[in-house]
DNA sequence: ATGACTTATGGCACACTGTGACAGAAAGGT
DNA sequence: ACCTTTCTGTCACAGTGTGCCATAAGTCAT
């Protein structure tokens, strides 16, 4: 890896820690990319090169995170039920998260103060859901031997899976190390497969 | 009702309904503010005063929508369980959507075109469904008797009955009339509740 | 009607986001 | 050293959204 590489990911993370810094000293929407792009001694031209708006930094986990489940769906089995799959997917983003460095895991809790405190964040964050959720409904459909854009229960497997991720993630809101945020987790899903009907999703 | 407040309802639907051809003929992004206020004679300033943006416009059925859910949800007995509940707020939607002017059905099914054809409105639409699902959330939780912070399966109820609404509008994309809509809110029901057990949601 | 009031509108200036175009700086390979 | 490739900063620009203030329109007395 080249001395340019290693340069560019040097700033990128500069600026995702400096925008993250910034975003919850003084919240969201009264940080501009000036500020960010001066902390990290950068023209703010360049941030837009490096990110597509302030938005992107706050869905980077997300990206992460869909490629960690689209991988992990992959090595499934391929008669594993869709929804146990699913579940198994997001156990692997877990997985990561728990193996991740101590700079990636404050990235991480930072992340999550910052969506409890500006719903509108939230709001982007469940938006860039919906687009995970078509691209796992794509790979679910595929598994299931049916046409995406007819089969409703393919679309409804999906969705409930990440609601159950969602809801696992983000209640309660409080402080949480990992262990709790694990600990959610896993009650979510317990939670919904005590719900629901052994089968229903073949 | 005074002139005044006739007057501004005929702008309000008059930028509405100019907003969503522009929209339709050229696209969300290439269409500006300054076009859909040229179009209705009304200076940029005035349309901010009418919408928060333009995103807002797209989001008016979303208003609507919970406005309706909220209400209908108050009217259920108390002993009803909370996802069938949510179901028949649902229908409460369906229900009013059959009962619009035609006016305001060429507007839904304009705004459906538009939503298909832009996935970014879709997030849009989407976000703004989180927040309808704290609101219901927060119903559903009193009518359980929980503290909606603490209780998962609230949000977990709340969370899928959005998703059976959501798969029940949106799949499969294509043309629609208000009958197909509705047939497919039905399916998308009877699905949620075949893959459900019985007293899960209690 | 006339006048006094309340409210809506338009115009202006402004801050911010995001993008295209181009010139110069930095890193790569030879 | 050289040339090539890629990154960076500067400038210009279009678009969104907001505060501010003067003015126009509507409302409601007498």
């Amino acid at each position: 890896m080249g001395l340019r590489e290693r340069k560019k990911e040097k700033t990128r993370l500069a600026i995702l820690d400096a925008a993250l810094d910034l975003f919850l000293e003084q919240g969201y929407e009264s940080t501009t990319v000036e500020q960010i792009a001066g902390a990290v001694e950068i023209s703010p031209r360049t941030f837009f090169r490096y990110f597509t708006g302030k938005d992107h930094l706050v869905l980077l986990f997300h990206d992460h995170a869909e490629d960690l489940m689209l991988e992990a769906l992959a090595s499934r089995p391929a008669d594993e039920p869709p929804f146990t799959c699913l579940m198994q997917a997001m156990r692997a983003v877990l997985a990561d998260l728990q193996a991740a460095t101590p700079e990636d895991a404050a990235r991480f809790l930072k992340l999550r103060r910052l969506l409890d405190e500006h719903p509108r964040l939230v709001g982007l964050s469940v938006a860039r859901g919906a687009r995970t959720e078509q691209h796992l409904a794509e790979v679910i459909a595929a598994r299931r031997g049916v046409d995406p854009a007819q089969d409703q229960l393919t679309h409804l497997i999906v969705a409930w899976a990440m609601s159950t991720m969602r809801v696992g993630f983000e209640c309660p809101r409080r402080e949480g190390t990992f262990e709790e945020v694990q600990h959610r987790m896993a009650e979510s899903i317990a939670l919904a497969e005590r719900s629901l009907r052994p089968g229903w999703d073949l």
